[in-house]
DNA sequence: TCGTATCATTTGTGATCACAGTTTAACAAA
DNA sequence: TTTGTTAAACTGTGATCACAAATGATACGA
């Protein structure tokens, strides 16, 4: 008999996991800023374990580009410039565009039928007086890979992941500044393209859609000005330009221990 | 004044580096197979350091999946199946496609030269009686990364390496198998293609002609059959199906200690 | 011959310590 | 007020040890 479609792929489960998952999620949802400081030992101290599973989650941070280490030792969430954001942006459009692509092709209709779901809860907080903005950012991102999950291509998926893990500090930062209303409606009306493109299995319009979502979104983010200045001599290396200075007050981890 | 045009973004030199380094270039070289078990401290003992440098550089090898660590701790270069195979090779196409696309928007005069020199190196080594065959696949390297890095995207270039680190062992594995002398020469014709592409800034060209290089090889190497069988149940997942079993007599690490 | 139990070995994980380099702040001198 | 110096605290890195889980070989029993 055929066990294989029973049993899960089990995977064990290491205290380093845990703590790579938690910081994943700080970033992702924006409680730590781009720029703010972290140590290894404060943030084993917040998660009450010792700096050996930090340090391997830290590190495979650190590979993935969702932090930064600079020579002279300091952690921090790294800051961007409008090239190296423009160059992620190009680099979305093509890779989720090929997974939206596909999805559109492959989808069926209980894969339509989550889509559609995810799109109304997205659909419905943003249509209130006072949406909630961060719930709304994470609503924005179920939806997107409702539809990536549906390309069937695993790899694809998790490369989308590490993109958006690097983008999540900033695109949080930004909403947390307020005044994102206007591009939410728009995103919206994109959502509704990309949705009927899907239903007609149309692949050229669905991912035509989505760059237009990403891009104006994109553009948005760079016209609020809220990344750093391009460096020419390190516009691409592992130094960011300091322009934004370690939260006020709350110097190291403050985000982590808060949690 | 301004020194940051003078100076470079210095990088701190540390063990673990070094490690992943040598690791990599391992990989990539195909002086591990496929299927192969290593251990941390094996790994530590080849290399003359301790085990913790070994650990982050793998923890490192195994967040870009270019190892895998099974549930029972079993240390290993992953096998693919045929899927995973064609799935990765449609990010290929994408993401070089990309890479192509700019370069042929952006190269200029030396930039071409350095292809050029980079072509040509390839064409004399494919024109021997005899060539060498994993010289063969640096010199192809090297000509396809000298067009990426016409993009000025260094983030694309480093996902892009990160796939090479992937398929590395299969590429080098399946021409150690000998008989690949074929598709190499219908791959210098693909490769003169862009070529002419690039110099005509013909990106859709360019691309296209780049997308027939990834295909034409990638198809051959499905059909040699070297490929794990696809796992239904288990197919995307870190365990890969045990098909290649462990290189007989040199187990563990051999490769490692032979350099 | 086949199945089961047992023990020594090896595995990655986690904790703890030592260390060199860096930052910070206090203090001293101009 | 500004500048230079010094000492204490903190940084990530590397080494070493302990540990539970898993493997492999051997012995025992049917």
């Amino acid at each position: 008999m055929d066990l294989s479609t029973l049993v899960t792929p089990l995977t064990r489960q290491t205290l380093s996991g845990d703590v790579y998952k938690q910081l994943s999620d700080l970033l992702m949802s924006g409680r730590v800023m781009p720029g703010e400081q972290l140590s290894l030992r404060t943030i084993a101290e917040s998660l009450g374990v010792s700096v050996m599973p930090v340090r391997e989650a830290v590190h495979r941070l650190l590979s993935e580009k969702a932090l930064v280490l600079l020579p002279n030792r300091i952690l921090r969430v790294p800051t961007m410039t409008v090239s190296q954001f423009r160059e992620i942006t190009a680099i979305r459009v093509t890779l989720e565009g090929l997974a939206t692509a596909r999805a559109a092709a492959l989808v069926d209709e209980t894969g339509l039928q989550e889509i559609e779901a995810a799109h109304e809860r997205f659909s419905r907080e943003i249509s209130l007086k006072r949406p909630n903005e961060s719930h709304l950012i994470a609503l924005n991102k179920e939806l997107h890979f409702a539809i990536y999950r549906q390309a069937g291509m695993p790899m694809l998926l998790e490369m989308i992941e590490s993109l958006w893990l690097r983008i999540g500090p900033i695109l949080n930062y930004d909403f947390r500044s307020g005044s994102a209303r206007v591009t939410e409606h728009v995103s919206a009306d994109h959502h509704d393209r990309i949705l009927t493109a899907l239903k007609q299995k149309d692949a050229a319009a669905a991912s035509m859609a989505l760059a237009g979502d990403l891009n104006g979104a994109a553009d948005f983010i760079v016209s609020a000005g809220v990344l750093a200045a391009d460096d020419l001599a390190f516009g691409t290396s592992a130094r960011p330009a300091a322009s934004v200075p370690p939260a006020k007050g709350a110097k190291r981890a403050s985000a982590v221990a808060a949690d």
